[in-house]
DNA sequence: ACCTGAACACCGTTCAAGT
DNA sequence: ACCTGAACACCGTTCAAGT
């Protein structure tokens, strides 16, 4: 079956087939996509470079269906958290993507254009010009580690026979990893906005 | 050459082949592994069980260089900041096994006891018992996030022509990798420090 | 332009065989 | 107990050949 006149292939249903094996599987392969979509694996290189490419393609797509709220008429905390909130959006519905987006860096749009949108608030939170990369920086680690968590097993972190008196304590009474991964965002971004309010006052 | 009479192998011999690999390349793999150490490939599986074992081992290696200072004398936030360093410290020539760990829950006892000790620190400090694990949590983000900005390419997030005018700004006088990872690490623990403060005066 | 089949080097793991 | 060689299913990518 050589060359149909319609494309049997393209990008669109590539990304789609390998984040679908992300999702369900926690990762994927060139041969398990092009068996998905019925083809031969060498037809996937028609349309895409690499496997990377094909990460970077999904990174590019679960971040294009963000909420774009207007947060021009917020406070600036209160834009912050919308934001955080809407990136962390995209993720919660893909959780197991996260390890291989962290394994390498951003090229994408639909990401940068968050990132330049935090940066306006937080320039108009009044942060300084030095602190503004830092602060997305930790908003970025908590997003994605709270989006992380989304993976974990329902029992994490099992101390073994009371070795851990102050950590078992802690632990008894946590919820589901959805649970968990809500309460930790809330008290990361919280703490962070905090802290931004303060060091926009004291300096940094 | 079979059955010497001394072992070839051993299971620190594989972790520090691994992580020599990984340090020097951001991967590994069995084949080479054992080449490293001029063994089979097989031969591999008389010490270890598979891949994500060789991981794990080499978390715990790596957490097992921790310094340990005495904070029991310091106060709660002078006494978190120095643990924080600690584990922080523990990646930092390491950087590039972050997205091994990161993709694999911790069953390592080293971890295991940063966490408690941190859990104490926090019950020191007042918080809630039901926000401990979420401080940790975010502190972790936070330690993972930055050591996996230090294998960052020297010029990250380069904005393509003046379409992010906010970030470019922003992103302007940024240093080495190094110096961004420190100064995102320290401004993200500054804050939360700031934010656990507010915390355990108002309430979560 | 867009597909197939065949091929390559590589990877993780198992197993029978040796001492 | 601890190694080797051979084998297996799998992976990422390339390339000649077809229309």
């Amino acid at each position: 079956m050589p060359r149909p006149r319609s494309p049997l292939l393209s990008v669109d249903a590539i990304v789609r087939a390998a984040l679908f094996l992300v999702d369900s599987t926690g990762d994927f392969s060139t041969p398990k996509v092009a068996k998905e979509l019925g083809v031969s694996q060498a037809a996937l290189y028609n349309h895409i470079d690499n496997r990377e490419h094909i990460i970077e393609l999904m990174r590019g797509l679960v971040f294009s269906e963000r909420q774009h709220l207007d947060t021009e008429s917020l406070p600036w905390d209160e834009a912050l958290r919308t934001l955080a909130h809407e990136y962390r959006d995209c993720l919660v519905d893909h959780p197991r993507l996260v390890p291989l987006l962290v394994a390498q860096t951003v090229r994408d749009l639909g990401v940068m254009r968050i990132y330049e949108d935090m940066a306006t608030v937080l320039a108009k939170a009044g942060l300084a010009p030095s602190a503004i990369v830092p602060a997305i920086t930790t908003l970025d680690y908590l997003v994605l580690g709270s989006a992380l968590e989304l993976t974990a097993p329902e029992v994490v972190w099992s101390p073994p026979q009371g070795l851990f008196p102050m950590l078992s304590e802690a632990i008894a009474d946590l919820g589901s990893p959805a649970e968990r991964s809500n309460t930790a965002f809330s008290f990361g971004l919280e703490t962070l906005l905090a802290g931004i309010r303060q060091v926009t006052k004291t300096g940094f």
